[in-house]
DNA sequence: CACTTGACCTGTCCGC
DNA sequence: TGCGGACAGGTCAAGT
């Protein structure tokens, strides 16, 4: 599921809800889905809360942090009382159903609300949600993040300013005989993006997702670089892609698909030249493209 | 080393 | 309606 996108409307969410409240408990409903010592974490005062490529982290005042990776199905999801959501404003919009915790729930966290925000009912909960049990929550000290295995190697955030078109050329020249949609996908050449923003970034850059790296020129690869940076900016703003599982914070969901280009509109047609939109696979993950727009 | 394929796990959807 | 196979926003380890 969440690319960098679905994990940064997460964060943002988040951070709106969760800053300050103490956590009060730990349940922890399926063992592999969990590394650590929860007890590092209770009773301890969340002051942040961040991104890095897909991962999703929650800092405490001790220096300890909660790191969520949600693969292909997690979910981040807060629950507040009506008191507490009213007296922060505004109501969510709760596309997500049914109440939890439910059958994908693998670990709640409690908290105690202060007490300005109290509601007699309950105090606010997170629940992380994983059908498919790929994803994890993990308890490290921030000092020792970049040396979690998963950290080590992460390529560049795209969305920071010193990201160019020039560094994506340094990044996608370690993998030259690789397909450029593949590099793209490659953690270590580039952190966040997945698959649905890499054939996306292929199509505002007019290349086919198959073509080799060390084929493109470099009005092709600024093309890229713009195509990455865009998409991903899309995608943040029209709040993530919701296919199945993903959800935001609050549990709306987000509405990037239904302005995507390619990703899951095989058979429609292309909303520039009205070609219809091909699927093929490539390195085992479906790939769309427009064979007229993409060359 | 660079690159490809299969495994991890649960659920849904589609064709017969 | 049932059954089998393909597929799903992502990494990893083990192949070639």
């Amino acid at each position: 599921m969440p690319e960098l996108p679905e994990v940064e409307t997460i964060k943002l969410g988040l951070q709106k809800k969760i800053i300050g409240l103490k956590i009060k408990d730990v349940e922890v409903l399926n063992q592999g889905s969990f590394f650590g010592n929860s007890q590092d974490i209770v009773g301890k005062k969340i002051v942040d809360v961040f991104r890095r490529a897909k991962v999703l982290g929650i800092e405490l005042e001790n220096n300890k942090v909660i790191l969520f990776h949600l693969k292909m199905s997690g979910q981040v999801i807060w629950l507040g009382t009506d008191k507490a959501e009213s007296v922060r404003g505004g109501h969510p919009t709760k596309d997500i159903k049914g109440s939890f915790p439910n059958k994908s729930t693998r670990v709640v966290f409690y908290f105690s609300d202060p007490l300005r925000l109290r509601s007699k009912a309950s105090d606010s909960k997170l629940f992380f949600n994983d059908q498919r049990k790929f994803g994890w929550v993990r308890v490290v000290e921030k000092s020792k993040i970049e040396d979690e295995r998963f950290f080590k190697n992460l390529g560049p955030e795209p969305l920071q300013k010193k990201f160019t078109a020039k560094v994506l050329k340094h990044q996608i020249s370690k993998r030259k005989n690789t397909p450029i949609k593949i590099a793209l996908l490659d953690q270590e050449v580039l952190a966040g993006v997945g698959n649905i923003y890499a054939s996306e970034a292929c199509f505002i850059a007019r290349i086919h997702p198959g073509r080799k790296v060390s084929d493109l020129n470099d009005n092709e690869i600024k093309r890229l670089y713009q195509g990455v940076v865009e998409t991903l900016t899309s995608g943040i703003k029209y709040g993530g892609s919701s296919k199945t599982h993903y959800f935001n914070a609050e549990g709306g969901r987000g509405y990037f698909l239904d302005y995507a280009f390619v990703y899951d509109r095989e058979g429609k047609e292309c909303r520039i030249c009205n070609l219809i939109i091909e699927k093929f696979t490539l390195g085992g993950r479906g790939t769309y493209f427009c064979r007229n727009c993409q060359k």
